[in-house]
DNA sequence: CTCCTCTCGAACAACCTGTTCAGTTATGTA
DNA sequence: TACATAACTGAACAGGTTGTTCGAGAGGAG
């Protein structure tokens, strides 16, 4: 019994999740009606209600359950790690990413997204000495939207490409300006 | 006679665009209504349906009327000269900006400002004698993102700073990896 | 001043949302 | 297996939104 929870429970749950998905995929986020959603689910509307708030509440389970958008920071290895890792599992689940995070989503998961990537920047560049200011944060400001930006056109698929190209470029085209602003904290610090 | 139009066309269009502003910085995009915005502009439906499409059409037309962020690419000056203006530009009427292209407005919106950037940056790195290819398009998307996420989190006043550190911090950021890039790339060329 | 365009305002069907409730399953467990 | 319980059904509902229609009236252009 995974989890704890009754059967129907997660029936219910899983179709109506899965539906969201397809939905998204076929007429975009903004267009899915909760009508829509009990539908392709076959399920009572009351019971939707039961489980979820509304279409957003749908989205937000389905993006908790992506667990590779919740790396750790690390302070050894190459600087922005993450990215190769990230964008290698984003083209294992292309499909369900591009759902959640495309442009046919909502702003509110793609915030929520960014806001996950920008903790975890903010938190490396931290550990690689860097000092919490208003610069700092900035900076982190700059990282996190050149990766989603990336990461959505990639995902769309108005552009096409490798995970290491992805990578390479990530990181060519930010590496150099955040090695160089460290360099110079560093030098700040004791 | 500015614009050739009737003045009651004038100022019925002008009372609708002012009202989207004032409500979207009230409530935000989503939760504004054609029904507020009829009854902000006190203006009858029928009338509104005469002008416009929707809500977004009233968005849209109220973006292209913001010059400043319709400048030219150029090749000489440092790169990306752009940066600077705009972010002072937008300082100057944020309150507008903010409705526009803030959180709290439409995705639609962003996906426009973001087309507008991302050709203006190309056309700037393809006369710096970048050659056009997909590596170059992924340098565009990073950098476009960069740009909207800095200017996107100042208006909604997440973060604190003058328009020269906004664009201090920009080019610092992606200015060393696109020089490099640039570099490689007039390497190759004859 | 006159004609023509624009606006008004009400009314409309169609749709969506979120809630309620009585009746019907399906589950986990004793 | 039997049963108490939790979950689901399905229909109905009020309240809100959208986009359209229409005749009457007001305002501007010439």
């Amino acid at each position: 019994m995974p989890g704890t929870l009754d059967r129907r429970v997660r029936r219910t749950r899983q179709a109506i999740q899965q539906a969201l998905v397809e939905l998204v995929l076929e007429k975009g986020y903004e267009a899915v009606t909760v009508t829509d959603l009990i539908d392709r689910a076959d399920v009572g509307r009351s019971t939707f209600y039961a489980h979820f708030d509304g279409k957003q509440a749908v989205l937000f389970a389905n993006l908790s359950e992506i667990a590779f958008l919740h790396p750790a920071a690390s302070a050894d290895g190459p600087l922005f790690a993450f990215s190769l890792a990230m964008f290698e599992h984003v083209a294992e689940q292309r499909r369900l990413v591009r759902a959640l995070l495309g442009r046919r989503s909502g702003r509110a998961v793609m915030a929520h997204g960014e806001q996950l990537l920008q903790d975890l920047i903010r938190d490396e560049l931290l550990a690689r000495g860097a000092r919490a200011s208003t610069s700092l944060e900035l900076v982190v400001t700059c990282v996190v939207g050149a990766f989603m930006a990336l990461l959505s056109r990639w995902v769309d698929e108005e552009i096409t490409a490798t995970p290491a190209e992805l990578d390479a470029v990530f990181r060519a085209a930010v590496g150099p300006g955040v090695q160089a602003m460290l360099a110079q904290a560093c030098v700040v610090r004791p």
